[in-house]
DNA sequence: CCCCGTCCTTGACCAATATCAAGCAAGCGT
DNA sequence: ACGCTTGCTTGATATTGGTCAAGGACGGGG
């Protein structure tokens, strides 16, 4: 494992605070490896055996049934997935597969369990963490049942462009399916709502989002901070999805 | 507060492990008291004060966004509700009302995050409770966004029957319309479907549920523990239902 | 440069769900 | 017991979202 990701890691708001010498031997357990684009990490089910931590690229959550598929979660540097399953010994809710080639540092369970038991620094950072994943995943659920897909769809253009400061212009980074099933559509459904969202102020060409009117927009769907968020102090990692670039 | 109070609330997964002294001290801070049917207890966006137990009858927590309401779970004794807020030490993701007189046990949140940073046993029940939430809501939005309502319907009925050990017939415990809104539809839309569900083998009339057909049921919505439940070692508390009662 | 695969879009159609309105039934207080 | 309220159901209709099928745009690899 690179030196340079230890020092991220360590940075990360889950391992800040403890001790270094259990950081150490967290790190010691763990072992960095790289994957192809579009290869399943974890199939939904399994045992969590480990933590994992996305370096570089990204990574999907997801979740199937009945051979019926939704995007959860695109997860991106630096950050941690599937902590939960990890913290109850039990089985993944969720499966993880690359978008692209990326780097993970795995984490065995068995050592997270046994170190927060004795660090109570990383006891805390980790229950901050569960707690702001909680949240995440409340507001999401929020957003599925008091929203239709347009008011989605706007909600979640208005989200990007305000984690850019508010930008008038920017690109989306994920594929639009992904989006479409993250946010609970088809990509028909979501390709005919972004047009016919023009009509309260957005246009979309390809990646480009602009925002005509932002007024008539926010007046469209007022955003709500109990469901776009930010929460405050803010790992949400394994609910949502990537900011967008300006430009 | 009761001392019979105080012995069922150290029972809680949350509270057994922790030190009687944290314990005590943790209940000297909080207080118990009784509400009327129908009263809003926490308003979604107040900051998070305090930790709510319920000791007796039941609590409703709801979401809304621009006049819209939603169900999100509904507490009953003896469970905790809105830790997560609490441990951010932010506002309410959502609001709390009685559906019946009910009594609380109400404990400063400052209080709690004092004694999880100093009692290593508290911190770890308060991740395994966190953990536990999460993977809750989890499963709730994977049956949103992976079953249609009547497959929501079905799969809901099927886990009142599983509780009660694969009983045919039982009673609904809560209303339909608060069912409906916790499953993400109207309450007409509810109705219509638990109709259309006769034709695979199961009967709704009034609250009296009778499966006449498991086999054929199961065969419609194949139970998923991933979505269904149960999780190993089960506090859920926050976006469940109660379980049925048998007759 | 062109071919090919992938993603996105569009159209036509259909299914699922919401809405509106009315009637019904059970529970409660007077 | 009566009337009232509240929740449930039903019908008619509108809206939303999904499905199927085809065509178009874009980008990577030969």
């Amino acid at each position: 494992m690179r030196p340079d990701d230890l020092a991220e890691v360590r940075h990360l708001p889950l391992f800040r605070d403890m001790l270094k010498a259990n950081f150490d031997q967290l790190m010691q357990g763990a072992y960095a490896q790289t994957f192809p684009a579009g290869l399943e990490l974890i199939r939904q089910g399994d045992p969590a055996d480990f933590l994992h931590v996305v370096m570089e690229g990204s990574v999907e959550l997801y979740a199937h049934w009945e051979g019926r598929i939704c995007t959860m979660a695109v997860v991106q540097p630096v950050s941690t997935f599937i902590l939960a399953a990890c913290i109850k010994d039990a089985p993944y809710l969720m499966s993880a597969r690359t978008l692209e080639r990326a780097r993970l540092l795995l984490v065995p369970a068995s050592d997270l369990r046994a170190v927060f038991r004795r660090d109570p620094e990383f006891a805390v950072s980790t229950i901050t963490e569960l707690a702001g994943c909680y949240r995440a995943v409340v507001r999401h659920a929020k957003g599925l049942k008091l929203r239709n897909s347009r008011e989605r769809i706007a909600a979640y253009l208005l989200k990007q462009s305000r984690s850019l400061g508010g930008a008038a212009r920017f690109s989306l980074t994920v594929e639009k399916r992904l989006i479409a099933s993250y946010l609970g559509m088809t990509p028909e459904n979501l390709s005919r709502a972004i047009r016919s969202l023009e009509e309260v102020g957005v246009q979309v060409k390809g990646q480009q989002v602009t925002i005509t009117d932002m007024a008539q927009l926010l007046a469209f769907v007022p955003p709500d901070p109990l469901i776009d968020g930010p929460d405050t102090g803010g790992a949400t990692a394994g609910v949502s999805l990537p900011q967008g670039v300006a430009g």
